[in-house]
DNA sequence: GAATAATAGTTAGACAGGCTAAGTTAGACT
DNA sequence: AGTCTAACTTAGCCTGTCTAACTATTATTC
C-alpha cells in the first residue's frame, strides 16, 4: 500500500495537533466542546439529535453538554410546535457573544502560532485543509 | 495580518480531525493517551517527569496514566540508581505487543480513510505534516 | 381505535483524562 | 544539622464520553 507511510506519518502527528488544540483552548471561558457547540447554533435553533450526529457523539453526551450551557444561559432550549418529543437549542444573545469572543481569541492564538512557520509551511497548511476536512468525515 | 484567514479555516477543521482521532481510536484495546504513552517507552525507559512534559501533562495526570498502563502490566515501573526520588517507566514485553498491534491498527485505519482521498490530496497532506507538527510545540 | 412499535430526550451511573492542592521522600545547599 | 528544592503520589474536583434504563410522544398495525 502507498498510503501506508503516509499513514503512519499522520498518525505520528495527530498528536501533535491535539496539543496544538488543548492550547488554542487554554484559558478561555469556555471549553474546545462547548465552543464546538456554540458555533453550530449559529444559523439557527438545532434539534438535540443533529447536534450530537454533528458533533460524533451520542444523545446523552449532548444534553449533559447543553445542559451545561444552559445554565449559564449561553442557550435555550425551545419546542418544536410540530413534534412534542423534540427539543430544540438556540444561542441566547450572551450566548452569541461568548461565541464571537472565543473564536477571536482562537484565531488570534493560531493566528500568532502560524505566525512561526515559514510562508512557504503556512502555504502547506492551507492546501492540506480541504483533505483535512475530508479525512475527518466518513 | 495575512494569517488570520488561515487560521480562521485551520480553527474550523481542528474539528474534524479531532473525530478523526477518535474514530482512529474506536474499538482498540487501549485509548488514545495511553498508545501515545506506550509509544514514548518504546526506546527504552523514562521518567515521570520526562514523559509528563512530552505529553503536555501535568505529573499527576501521568501518574493516573501510569498507574492505568502498570495495573494490567503494559508498563513496569523501576527506579533509577543514581536518584531514588525518581521513577523510571518502561514497556514490559507485553506492553510492547500491545503498542505494535494498535499501531498496526491506526495505520490500517488512516491508511483506509486516506485512500478515499484523491492522490493530490494525499499529497497536501504529506506536504503539511511538517508543518502541523511545528505548529503543535511551541 | 386500542395495542404495540419506534422515536426524541433525559437521568443515572460508570470510566478516562485533565487540573490543583497537599503530602512524602530524597537530594542539595547553606 | 536544618532548610530548601525536586520528584512523585494521593485526594478531590471537573469535563467528556459511554451504556442502560426511564418518560413522553408519535407512528403503525390489526
Amino acid at each position: 500500500m502507498m498510503t501506508d507511510e503516509l499513514a503512519e506519518n499522520l498518525s505520528k502527528e495527530l498528536r501533535h495537533l491535539v496539543l496544538l488544540l488543548r492550547r488554542a483552548a487554554a484559558g478561555q471561558p469556555i471549553t474546545s466542546q462547548q465552543y464546538a457547540v456554540l458555533g453550530s447554533l449559529q444559523d439557527g435553533p438545532r434539534r438535540m439529535t443533529e447536534l450530537a450526529e454533528e458533533h460524533g457523539v451520542q444523545l446523552p453526551t449532548m444534553t449533559v453538554q447543553i445542559n451545561r450551557l444552559e445554565e449559564p444561559g449561553l442557550v435555550a432550549r425551545g419546542a418544536d410546535p410540530a413534534d412534542a418529543r423534540v427539543r430544540t437549542v438556540e444561542l441566547t444573545d450572551e450566548g452569541r457573544a461568548r461565541l464571537v469572543a472565543v473564536r477571536r481569541a482562537r484565531i488570534a492564538y493560531l493566528s500568532d502560532r502560524l505566525g512561526a512557520l515559514t510562508q512557504a509551511e503556512r502555504e502547506a497548511v492551507a492546501a492540506a485543509l480541504p483533505a483535512l476536512a475530508k479525512l475527518g468525515r466518513p
